[in-house]
DNA sequence: GCACCGAGGTTTTACGTATAACGTCGAGCG
DNA sequence: CGCTCGACGTTATACGTAAAACCTCGGTGC
């Protein structure tokens, strides 16, 4: 317990501080401390250092070494919420990746919106060298656009570009997946439970789908609905006792608004997959903890992360980071089955 | 799109630019960027100040504020994973806090374990001013103790506490609790589903159960898991088709683990509740995901990293925290029922 | 008429580090 | 012997900001 504590409290030492305690210059503790002193001091005095700077404690000030090297090696990740677990596995991935590169990752503060009062970016963005965005977080777009730090997109609208690095998710791909999986299964009538939020990537989706179904006989309504298990279940309950035709087949945006539509279904009387086919979207732990199990399209989350922050590394280091777009994978579960005659 | 941009790139403009354009000193500039210029500066001037730095894009430089206040308004919070929703929702809480006060915040750098080479904290750690812990990122906890900066810990063991203040979760109560609604429907064979990681939480809950059997005629056995739905089945499954009585009650130390435990049951041709009672911990969205919905022990976690946001804000405020327990509260759903007889 | 004052600035310095530029000194060599 | 050279350090400076200390000047009280 005793350690390598110095006298309690007082001021943290400096490199000065340390420089004076082993009796060199300041310049000689700064040149052990950066790791580029091959050649340039000698092995005893560096240890000599080494050993005064643990016994006092010392950790090199971040903020003078920020500010002397211009450069904070902190990155910015900007998601809307990170208890969406798609957005925690976003971050993880990305993390992993800056850590592996001596960054840091620092999120948009507050991701459920502080007040509009205050600029959330003059207080917590610790000082930056760039920021990697999810397009999802719309209204934090136009903050960032002021910005003239290095930027990366994850999943923008390529229309709507700021001439930035973009990494994209093939979402229309997925969409297109599903439908083929259940018109193979003989639906014919379909019902889209949609994320409440409207931005483009709900065109995307419609888009993939309305093309999917192109050329067929089936047919497609759309439905909202906020991203919880509660809303989905309630907008899906009303939506499959409308009157007209029941729909056999319903794709979510979401595996949790899937969730929330297979309770629906229960509270109907309705089984799920044998009277209706349920799909999500991103494969999320949910999805195999609820029975049946769910066919959803899994997103390469982590991944997503990691390719967005290694584009944002490559700006950053001058280089121009190719444009890419993941795959994407149905997996077929236990929520999906023939339609019935 | 023109907006206030200057001419394409060159470096960031210092306050020293701004002032040169502006035509006053230095000094002006940051009195009118630092809000405390009351007095000081003459509105004309100001807004004049203002003005130019809009034009020239200029942003202080947070580094060099960070240096030359001694303090970077960033705190850091370690916790195992982000991608467990209870983390996340604790990083919400905390992050609502910080960004009140201005505050922004780090989280320890790739929560599942980059490996040990290197010293973690010196690459990202943007420069801090204190540190928010979870005691159950137990291995982090080594890497901390040698830093001398304000720390405030998170459900710590108040044993083997550092001398910190610590923020409570009274799990031992949440234990309490749903033992002695299982007991009062009349369950008498209890089985512990524990989570894999071995820490003194484990030892809290254990104690906890046994204690609130104690007088009683029921037994309990415990099993442990890793914390993943697929790892609880199987556990659940091994011990719910072992020789000799079968349990009628299945208490989970988490969600997850009930949620794994739910299929096992189903697997094994057991219902939920009316063959077996299964409880959780947590209330997280799976929590009502799944049908039957979890009786399970709510924690507040939002409120939980709020707290511990605002007790290491005090103390960096120099001010000394009250160490409080946050009250659980049990959250009785289908997932419990009477004991079959 | 003069000391005083407050408003509205400016000059100067310090924060802790990294590194370019500059000694110093003993060894090696023609 | 004088000269160069590499190894090992040191001195000096700059990064961009905040704020203490210091000027200047017109108005005021006596």
């Amino acid at each position: 317990m005793a350690g390598p504590q110095q006298e309690a409290a007082g001021p943290r030492p400096t490199s000065r501080d340390v420089a004076r305690a082993a009796g060199v210059s300041q310049a000689t503790v700064s040149l052990v401390f950066g790791e580029k002193w091959r050649g340039r001091v000698a092995e005893r005095t560096a240890e000599r250092v080494r050993a005064t700077a643990r016994e006092l404690g010392y950790r090199p000030n971040l903020a003078a070494r920020n500010l002397r090297l211009g450069r904070t090696r902190t990155a910015l990740l900007v998601v809307p919420a990170l208890t969406n677990e798609f957005f925690a596995r976003v971050y993880t991935g990305a993390a992993r990746v800056a850590g592996e590169h001596g960054f840091g990752v620092v999120l948009y503060p507050s991701p459920d919106g502080l007040g509009p009062a205050r600029d959330p970016f003059d207080s917590s963005r610790a000082a930056l060298d760039g920021i990697l965005a999810s397009s999802i977080a719309s209204d934090a777009l136009a903050t960032i656009q002021g910005d003239a730090l290095p930027l990366v997109m994850l999943d923008s609208d390529p229309a709507g570009s700021l001439g930035a690095a973009t990494v994209n998710l093939d979402i229309g791909d997925g969409m297109r997946q599903t439908a083929e999986h259940l018109l193979a299964l003989g639906h014919r009538d379909f019902l889209h439970l949609a994320a409440g939020v409207d931005s483009w990537t709900f065109d995307v989706r419609s888009d993939a789908l309305a093309q999917a179904l192109r050329g067929t006989d089936a047919a497609v309504r759309t439905v909202r609905a906020p991203l919880t298990v509660d809303d989905a279940r309630t907008a899906a309950e009303a939506a499959l006792s409308a009157p007209g035709p029941r729909p056999t087949a319903l794709v979510c945006d979401d595996d949790i608004l899937a969730a929330g539509a297979c309770k629906a279904a229960r509270r109907l009387g309705l089984r799920v997959p044998e009277d209706l086919s349920v799909t999500g979207f991103d494969d999320l732990t949910l999805a195999t903890a609820v029975e049946p199990e769910l066919t959803t399209v899994r997103l390469p989350a982590e991944l997503f992360g990691e390719r967005g922050m290694t584009s944002l590394l490559a700006v950053l280091d001058g280089r121009t980071p190719r444009t890419d777009t993941l795959p994407v994978e149905l997996v077929i579960r236990g929520s999906t089955a023939p339609a019935a005659r």
